[in-house]
DNA sequence: AGGCGGAATGGAAGCGCTTTCATTGGCGCC
DNA sequence: GGCGCCAATGAAAGCGCTTCCATTCCGCCT
């Protein structure tokens, strides 16, 4: 029950005298509590409750050169996708003793390499990066780091090291096949604008145009919205479209919060859903299923590429060798009432 | 260009070996450029970049007792609320060379002193809480580390150090005022389990309970929704609460999300909003401006609260004294077309 | 000319842990 | 009864930095 020598919070070595046991003997009690008799475990554990020591990590992880965090970079925190990834990556790696630090890049390159710059200064133990276009200087400063890496949410051609994700191309190709599968031929997009640092938005566009060009439709209905307000750039743009294309009979939206935004201006302009204009949008937020008419989609594995991310990573600072380095977990259509059933 | 001693990554002493200078000189280069000639700055600089050098945080955190972390624990990420508070919080720390280190607790006092624990271990410079019902561990811990700690989101009682937030228990007394101006007597209220962990839901009843009674209403008109899928938890128990009191003239929803599903569920039925029922909800999320009719609801300062709490540990830590240690950042009404307007 | 101050640099100590490596004592076993 | 072995503990070194305290070298004032 004495105070520590010296002001401040208590160190290991307080406790030790406290509890009678040399500074090691503390350490040991921490770290590998079946090398320490459980009389001196005990003895331990009292003298850290009565100094109210909390073990300075900072200095564990500069000793053991493991610092049992992991960094994971998102483009952005708003958006509840990348938020379920990145909330089940938490779980995972809090529940083996390991702590997520995060930093979001707001969509950009070069706001991104600074992050990872900053980040890679704490000495992680791993890395997870959102999406697969990444600066050569960030792979670079990631393969030199010699941490496992982990790239989500896409198929990297090239991957750093390992990555866990979905085609977005080829589910935005499956949900525009199920569009013209309903029936519909003249098909719109409302997307974020191309090119701007977003790739998985680009590569939904790309594949909706895949699965047009197949079958000969025209590519050309497209109208950018805001990618900072999605459900009012849907809303905002929709009329745009329909006054450029008039007869357009369906609209692919490459985020579900742009199609709501869309089928709000329907509802106000009482233009019917599926009637007038069908909808498809992407990513199965939870609203996809409540809004009315409810919204044909696409769900994502957003909890589980974070989970297998996770667990991929702290596998292989296990020792365990991977079994495989590159996980795709898919995707599923899920049809609702906003566009025609399939024909 | 030669090599580092060891292998592994370059530290600071390979870089003062390449750039021809002391390691106490490297440091400096780093952390106070001024102390250092332009010429030797730019030869350290070199050297590091050829050595591709990053520095050690955590040795340096260690050795200078400042981590340049501030830790964070939100009750979830799921919330777009928090990810805005978050995501300021996040900013402004990132301008000033701090790190944010996130925690989600999941509305769980457990959870949060574990993670209260885990974060402190990390040593950080600062700590921002939400919320003001924490255990007495919780206090305890964080009072003993010495360091400035924020609470956001709500008006404290006994704040531990510093606070920034509104009144939950104001803002949905105002709302409820308002409905009252607009005729309603006979108000129904969905909200999440009562004593649930979630302190501001519980707020937001006690203020829509305490201005009924003011009025002289009803207080019993209540069904509990799922507080983990609110639109689909107000869409579901919307019903419920009209076949209880089939007199129910308005809705008042203790988040956006819960009133959304709820009209969606009107829409459904044919029940026209505000004609059958009139509906407020909490929060001011985009979906209110969006959705038809626009919901009334109140905007609460998240992006404010993040970033006011941010600077004010950031002045701490600069050793300025604070000018104030609790800011109210207020919140506001916003009347829409979800019920009818004020008589 | 001598001394003084400030700018630029370096040496050494030490932050609070983990990790070898060494030491002790008890126990079973041939 | 001596040997080896294992469990339990401790001493010392060192992780990669920052900080304190020199030290050196100028230029400038009196």
């Amino acid at each position: 029950m004495e105070p520590p020598q010296r002001p401040g919070r208590a160190r290991m070595s307080d406790v030790a005298r406290q509890a009678g046991v040399s500074l090691v003997t503390v350490s040991r009690a921490y770290s590998k509590p079946d090398k320490v008799s459980s009389e001196t475990r005990r003895r331990v554990a009292e003298a850290a409750a009565a100094l109210g020591y909390v073990p300075n990590l900072l200095a564990g992880s500069l000793a053991s050169a493991r610092s049992r965090i992991v960094a994971m970079i998102v483009p952005t925190l708003a958006n509840s996708f990348f938020a379920e990834t990145v909330h089940s990556v938490s779980g995972v790696l809090r529940s083996e003793g390991y702590q997520l630090l995060l930093g979001d890049s707001g969509y950009s390159e070069a706001e991104e390499e600074d992050l990872v710059r900053a980040l890679l200064g704490r000495q992680p133990d791993g890395f997870i990066l959102t999406g697969s276009s990444h600066s050569e200087a960030v792979r670079a400063l990631l393969a030199g780091a010699g941490i496992p890496v982990v790239e989500t949410w896409e198929v990297p051609a090239d991957p750093i090291d390992m990555a866990v994700g979905f085609s977005n191309e080829d589910a935005a190709a499956a949900l525009t096949e199920a569009l013209v599968a309903a029936g519909y031929r003249r098909i719109g997009m409302l997307s974020a604008e191309i090119g701007n640092g977003n790739s998985r938005n680009d590569q939904r566009v790309a594949g909706h145009r895949r699965a047009l060009a197949r079958h000969g439709l025209p590519l050309d209905r497209f109208v950018a919205t805001d990618p900072m307000a999605a459900m009012a750039g849907g809303r905002a743009r929709l009329p745009e479209l329909v006054e450029r294309w008039p007869d357009t009979e369906a609209v692919f939206c490459t985020d579900d919060m742009i199609a709501v935004g869309a089928m709000m201006e329907c509802q106000r302009r009482g233009w019917p859903v599926p009637g007038k204009l069908g909808f498809a949008g992407f990513g199965d937020f939870e609203i996809a299923a409540q809004v009315n008419p409810g919204l044909t989609t696409v769900r994502v594995p957003a909890p589980a590429m974070g989970d297998r991310a996770a667990r991929m990573l702290l596998d292989r600072l296990a020792g365990k060798s991977p079994e495989r380095t590159f996980v795709d977990l898919g995707f599923e259509v899920i049809q609702r009432e906003s566009c025609r059933p399939p024909a």
